[in-house]
RNA sequence: GGGCGGGUAGCUCAGUUGGGAGAGCACCGGCCUUACAAGCCGGGGGUCACAGGUUCGAUCCCUGUUCCGCCUACCA
């Protein structure tokens, strides 16, 4: 066979040729009907809004990874994709459009606004499944879902409808996160807290009856105006008796009482809390301790409402500065101090939200948290890397209830019929037709939706066909692995922990893998305000999408950030050319073989050729070892090392002097090195796709697609350490020959002649049979071997184990370099024996220490001290020599 | 305030039953050797943050200090 390739990779033009061939061999799918273990993942669905960047493309690497992985091993594979429906984000990139058309959400309606973001939907909503498809991800696309499909929206109303018939789900008037630009309540997780340069106001508030005032302290003075009363310590001495003693309000004159409560800290300012339950979520916990009235002084817009009397229309911050002015006239101003402290922005606006009280829907989650916690206790789901377990611990012991509602209009519309006529509420799964109280028509559904993540919780068995009992549920859940960023382990991966268990009665997966976050080369967070984006699109246009996968996982460490700099990704970029390149020279020297990719078992291989197989049987072990601890990094690393070091540096070398020749051996040859490329390849295939397949395709190999051929597996029995052993000293003599050569400044293209001078006779029939390797990498024209060898007065020499390297140089001999490189050799030798030799010294070492330990280290010394008895020989008659 | 992760070569980072410190990039020297200059061969470079402790022996285990990062929390 013969075929040609380019001397360089180009991988663009082989990319989307094999997306296209996988899809039409339709190899990505996933048969529920076949038999066999499974092996399931789904993909964290990513945003209708999104568009790939550098973490959508580690985490789906690290998801096709496992999945071609496990694919090629026979498991029965899926991987289901989805994307999620992402409320408030879509709802604002549409709103946007809209505000650039010169029109806006409230013009439009409800219904014409939703049709509009469906639109939306159908048109730009699918980019990031053509990009992941770009990248290689081997998901079931026959499989797609939608967080908005009919079947997963039956899965929303079926669990919310539970929830509420149990007594899990609840409606009240609570304190919640508002963002007065999105204008919907937020859950506590969607509240980003930044520290902030601030003011603390120290206001007056008069007696009513008295001629004194009480100064309380506050960061945000226009709430003072929804004031229901002021709170001090009931152990602190200064107020002791005042209980119940009424203040003037400042600003608008509302008669306040004095109440005691022990939340207040007596050390902070002047020990008297104004309290607001309406506006902070601690006063609202004391208001209904002490039966307050909640005064709500804002609208939704963030401006201030009917209750704040003459403020009323005032955005919050211009009311703040008036009232400040206000109170400095009136002389109620003690002072204003600087201070730092954490404010509250929404999440998706960065807006400062403000803490107000409204009707809204919540989940009781500590009755779903407890079997969630025990699930993770006892192993059933186990966290890797294992320190997030903690993490995981303390947020859902310490959890609280989860706002669910959302005064926005893309999302579950929540199933609550309201009567028009009796006032009654209906939750129900199938809209109804009338008020099962009264009989009435007039019934109007609940305006709010859900809080996007509630159905990102039902994922894993609502893309399986949840509510149904399909086969594809029975045979896909519990997944297998769930592969996140840290980030979004409270606001999803809790949350599925909690559904699953609730509603399938079994964990939604067996594994989470927690990877870490890319950031930048200086460790920020990349986006696009900073500019500072690593974009894979571009990466991949530039290196190849191969070179960007291999990054990713060779990056893929436990438990930390990632800084990626893009030089990086050029690295691997050549070693993709690598592997072409060493494909081409295998190619193009099996013209006149006849035989296939299989080993030949009846072969008569030579000391490389078994070298090389136990080399790759060494491989397929780290890889597989790497892979199943989630060990990325090291999988991949193990995979680099054989291909670059082993392969290409050594075997390919050591092959060429049976491969230009024609003898017997050379087919024995050929077929080595078909065979451990093509399981090199299938070794590489995972991490990547792309060039294995190509290059696969041009082999003399069976099946119709690497990703369906078995991935290449340890086996104790094809272990040769002995051959390993002996190659091990060959190419110890080819590197000393090389260091002379390279340290003396010789021309590399000088044929030198080598003696080497044994110890042990056992090891001279090993070197001999070996010698024409040596004598080709270390170009070497003439030898000798023995245990009498005489060294020439000219000459360079080496010391190994048991063996002399000498090299004579008659003529061209630099006695100056020469001596150097032995005293550099010496110092490193004299610094070991010396660490030696004081710790077998040591008296403890010897009776405390392992005896194999100790015989170790004695026999390293005895080495060590012989070679450096030879070197400084050597060394004696290079000085001679010069003198 | 509480919790977690980290500090190893110039840079980015690996490194578990505690026993001779590694990789990639960068750097220096030499090579277009018929697969590959996106390559080949050779080389230099580290008190493993600091201080104690346990141990015959610590980059690794324990305690403290310090610096960086992140998460979390109701100090107005």
């Amino acid at each position: 066979m013969t075929v040609e390739l380019d001397k360089k990779y180009h991988p663009e033009s082989v990319e989307e040729r094999w997306t296209q061939f996988w899809t039409e061999n339709r190899f990505y799918h996933a048969d529920e009907t076949r038999a066999g273990e499974t092996f399931s993942i789904v993909i964290p669905p990513p945003n209708i809004t999104g568009s790939l960047h550098i973490g959508h493309a580690f985490n789906n690497t690290l998801q096709d990874i496992l999945t071609r992985w496990k694919r090629m091993l026979g498991f029965n594979t899926l991987w289901q994709p989805g994307t999620d429906h992402a409320g408030i984000a879509t709802q604002n990139v549409v709103e946007r459009q809209l505000h650039a058309e010169g029109t806006n959400r409230d013009t439009l309606g409800r219904e014409a606004f939703v049709q509009r973001v469906w639109k939306w939907r159908d048109e730009s909503g699918g980019t990031i499944n053509t990009q992941l498809r770009k990248l290689g991800c081997s998901l079931d696309w026959e499989r797609d879902r939608f967080t908005m499909d009919e079947g997963l929206s039956k899965a929303v109303r079926e669990v919310f409808v539970s929830l509420y018939e149990e007594g899990l789900i609840y409606k009240g008037d609570y304190l919640i996160n508002w963002c007065p630009r999105c204008h919907t309540a937020l859950s506590d997780l969607e509240v980003e807290y930044q520290e902030t340069q601030g003011h603390l106001y120290h206001i007056k508030y008069l007696f009513k009856d008295e001629d004194r005032s009480l100064t309380i302290a506050t960061t945000r003075p226009e709430t003072l105006l929804g004031d229901t009363a002021v709170a001090v310590n009931p152990e602190d001495e200064r107020y002791r008796g005042l209980k119940g003693t009424l203040l003037i309000l400042p600003a608008l004159g509302r008669e306040i009482p004095i109440i005691e409560d022990g939340y207040v800290d007596v050390s902070f300012g002047s020990g008297a809390l104004k309290v607001t339950p309406a506006h902070d979520p601690n006063d609202f916990e004391i208001g209904r301790r002490h039966n307050l009235p909640l005064i709500n002084v804002m609208n939704i817009d963030g401006t201030m409402n009917e209750n704040a009397g003459p403020y009323q229309g005032l955005d919050r911050m211009e009311c703040r500065k008036k009232l400040v002015e206000e109170l400095k006239s009136n002389d109620l101003l003690v002072n204003i101090e600087n201070l730092n402290h954490s404010v509250g922005h929404c999440y998706r606006c960065r807006t400062v939200i403000e803490p107000y009280v409204s009707k809204q829907w919540f989940v009781k989650t500590k009755p779903l948290a407890e079997p969630a916690v025990e699930a993770v206790r006892n192993g059933t789901t186990r966290i890797v890397p294992k320190f997030w377990e903690n993490t995981y611990f303390e947020w859902m012991e310490n959890i609280r209830d989860w706002c669910i509602s959302r005064q926005i209009w893309w999302g579950h519309q929540i199933p609550a019929w309201h009567c028009g006529k009796c006032g009654t509420m209906t939750v129900a799964r199938e809209t109804p037709k009338s008020c099962p109280d009264c009989g009435s028509e007039e019934l109007e559904q609940e305006s709010d939706v859900l809080d996007t993540w509630f159905s990102s919780a039902l994922w894993p068995f609502s893309t399986l066909g949840w509510p149904e009992k399909t086969k594809t549920l029975e045979k896909y859940y519990p997944t297998s692995v769930l592969c996140t960023g840290f980030d979004i382990l409270f606001f999803w991966v809790a949350r599925m922990m909690m559904m699953g268990l609730k509603f399938m009665g079994e964990v939604p997966f067996r594994h989470v893998y927690i990877h870490a976050l890319i950031r930048d080369a200086e460790g920020q967070k990349m986006s696009k305000t900073k500019g500072n984006v690593i974009d894979p699109l571009d990466m991949m246009k530039t290196c190849g999408t191969d070179a960007l996968r291999f990054t990713l996982a060779a990056f893929a460490a436990q438990g930390r950030d990632i800084k990626l700099a893009e030089d990086r990704i050029e690295g691997y970029r050549n070693f993709c050319n690598k592997i072409w390149n060493a494909s081409r020279f295998v190619l193009m020297n099996l013209e006149d073989y006849r035989g296939t990719c299989k080993l030949d078992q009846s072969a008569d291989r030579s000391p490389a050729d078994r070298w090389i197989l136990s080399r790759l049987n060494n491989a397929c072990r780290e890889v597989h070892k790497g892979l199943e601890a989630y060990n990325f990094n090291e999988a991949a690393m193990a995979a680099y090392k054989f291909v670059w070091n082993e392969f290409c540096d050594w075997y390919i070398e050591l092959s060429k002097s049976s491969l230009f020749q024609s003898g017997s051996q050379k087919q024995v040859t050929q077929n080595v090195l078909v065979h451990v490329l093509e399981a090199s390849l299938r070794l590489l295939h995972p991490f990547m796709p792309f060039i294995t397949e190509e290059i696969w395709q041009k082999l003399p190999k069976e099946g119709s697609s690497i990703m369906m051929a078995p991935f290449p597996i340890y086996e104790e029995a094809k272990e040769d350490p002995k051959t390993e052993k002996d190659l091990a000293l060959v190419m110890d003599i080819i590197t000393s020959v090389r260091n002379i050569r390279g340290e003396m400044n010789l021309n590399p293209g000088l044929a030198l002649n080598l003696l080497i001078k044994l110890e042990d006779p056992e090891t001279g029939p090993m070197i001999t049979k070996n010698i024409k390797y040596i004598m080709e990498l270390a170009r070497v024209r003439e030898f000798d071997i023995g245990l009498s060898i005489e060294k020439p007065k000219v000459a360079a020499s080496s010391v190994l184990n048991g063996i002399d390297i000498i090299v004579p140089l008659e003529g061209i001999m630099n006695f100056r370099e020469e001596k150097n490189r032995i005293e550099k050799e010496l110092k490193k030798i004299e610094k070991d024996i010396i660490v030696l030799s004081k710790k077998l010294s040591n008296q403890n070492f010897i009776e405390k220490a392992p005896p194999e330990v100790i015989e170790k280290d004695t026999q390293r010394q005895q080495a060590l001290c012989q070679k450096q008895t030879k070197l400084k020989a050597h060394l004696k008659t290079i000085e001679q020599a010069i003198r």
